[in-house]
DNA sequence: CGCAACGTTCAGAAAGGACTAAACGTTGAG
DNA sequence: CTCAACGTTTAGTCCTTTCTGAACGTTGCG
């Protein structure tokens, strides 16, 4: 394997360990990134020096995120793999799953929280502090709602490409490119 | 403590934990944020169930993201916090450190990569697949440079409020609130 | 001065995740 | 039917990160 493709690849397992991904899952991706032909399981895992059960299983991660497909040749039982080249499908499909994840639970932990505030109300001794707490969780519960429109927003775009971008203020700075 | 406090922290810890920090800055910021008077360290320990250590530690990782701030006292040695209540300085601050830390990093990675093809270019036996790869990795750098761009626009948002984020395409979108 | 009140630091323990290796289930060819 | 080629699962190990507890340096009061 290429020496650039061997540091690529180190990149690759930087990227994801920074985003709070298993670092073998940037390396497998890194790996079928640059293969102009499917991959097979075994190939990766003689390109990654990971185990086969790493590969398996973090290989059926990316395919959930849809940041590799899985492409079917008759006639062969191996399981070949061909990466997304759009990759800004790909943090769509990652913002869709910790959309579903996380979003949601962080709102309604939230908002439970507004609502225990309620029922403590009437037997607190310092009504002002609870007062206080009310406004502060509220403001809180909003701006999770906010955040979760603006990823909604961003999902709904089919492409998040230069025209959608320009949306993003980005007209401001014109440098390079 | 209030019932409702607790559980507004314990989702703090969450959050936080699912966003790749240590659950107890989670925790202590939950602390401060609640509390309408600074709190001092002893106090978020008594809260927090933390050591005094490990508050001291993350109470200052949390300045240095300027999601809380220390409020002097004269007079009094105690050093007292007080959480920075507007939820979109807070993401600022967060996403000003990773793009500082990682976004640079990752883009020098992924030039590194492409220049190490070309010196590879000459010696290889297949230059279809050397050709592949550049074109990949190319358009991965300039896909970095554009998410680079991205977060450097919201960063220059000094108020990522309703009317910046009309920009992001939620015109569409007009339910609830 | 001496002591008590603070915040900080650091070695070590604890916890959590991720990877490995080996056993396993399935499928198809001979 | 038997065996080899696959991918999957899981128990166990390793490694990283985080938290703790105690020692430490500083500061100001009595």
């Amino acid at each position: 394997m290429s020496n650039a493709k061997n540091h690529f690849i180190q990149g690759m397992s930087r990227i994801a360990d920074f985003w709070g991904m298993p670092k073998a899952m940037g390396v497998i991706y890194g790996c079928i990134y640059l293969s102009s032909c499917p991959v097979s399981l075994d190939e990766m895992v003689d390109q990654s020096g990971l185990s086969k059960g790493s590969v398996s299983t973090n290989v059926r991660v990316l395919e959930r995120l849809q940041m590799v497909r899985q492409e079917f040749r008759p006639g062969d039982r191996k399981d070949y793999y061909v990466a997304e080249p759009d990759l800004w499908r790909v943090v769509r499909g990652i913002l869709e799953q910790r959309r579903k994840v996380e979003f949601s639970s962080a709102l309604s932990s939230v908002h439970e929280s507004l609502a225990m505030l309620d029922v403590e109300e009437s037997s607190s001794e310092n009504p002002h502090e609870i007062v206080f707490q009310r406004e502060r969780i509220r403001q809180m519960e909003s701006f999770f709602r906010m955040l979760d429109k603006v990823v909604g927003g961003i999902l709904l775009m089919n492409k998040l490409s230069a025209s959608a971008l320009s949306r993003f203020g980005m007209e401001k700075q014109n440098n390079e490119d």
